[in-house]
DNA sequence: TTCTACATGTAGGCTGTCTATAGATAGAGT
DNA sequence: ACTCTATCTATAGACAGCCTACATGTAGAA
């Protein structure tokens, strides 16, 4: 049984970090544990994904950041920016339409 | 309206590339038309994307190729082997658990 | 004191996809 | 004859993003 992970993701992550960020604000660490749980414990991405890639959605203005200390840890946490909000409805339709190709050519037919 | 391929792609093409293959053997030139066909012309798959990558599933053993000469033109035909079929089998579970997660995490929540 | 959980972050590697380019034949149109 | 398009294979190098491994530190439980 092959990992979900490892290159299949690529091209995905913004996506779902900007999804998890929709409902409210999260720091990286909270968000790893979002994706895990929410995807029933399938995606386990490692830190050196999410952090570089939260780097680079701010960087593009999706996301605005900002620290904070909770129980002497201190924490930086994201919120989706309106241009985030944005950037998340044009993912969720190019996901649409890619599981949709991709699917199209995936379904088993008629052997010849 | 952003394009479906560039990076999403990676991961899935073995899958793409074995799936056309599965009811009848083709050529590289032969199976990109079948890729934007299939997909209802979503899905413009280079030639320098496709012929190195037949050349890995060769290698890899998934695929079997030989030279025919249609009408002066020179082909090289790739059909599955048995390894690829299993292998197919695996890419397609690998994609319904792939789609599976990201889309419990992309699917809309209410805001807090 | 040790271990685990919490929390952020970087450097470098890997690898597969894309762009750009090359070469060649066949057939239609001008 | 010439050009253009379609057919057909192929490679070199660029690019980008995900991963592994490592570094650093606090808090709390055993």
């Amino acid at each position: 049984m092959r990992d979900v992970n490892t290159d299949a993701l690529r091209g995905h992550m913004d996506a779902l970090l900007l999804s998890v960020l929709e409902s409210e604000p999260l720091h990286g660490y909270a968000i790893i544990e979002a994706l895990q749980e929410r995807s029933g414990g399938t995606l386990t991405v490692p830190t050196g994904t999410v952090y570089p890639a939260l780097r680079r959605l701010e960087q593009a203005g999706y996301l605005a950041s900002e620290w904070a200390t909770v129980g002497g840890r201190k924490r930086r946490t994201y919120r989706l920016t309106s241009a985030g909000r944005t950037a998340l409805a044009g993912e969720r339709s190019a996901w649409q339409r890619f599981t949709s190709a991709i699917g199209s050519v995936l379904e088993p037919r008629p052997t010849k």
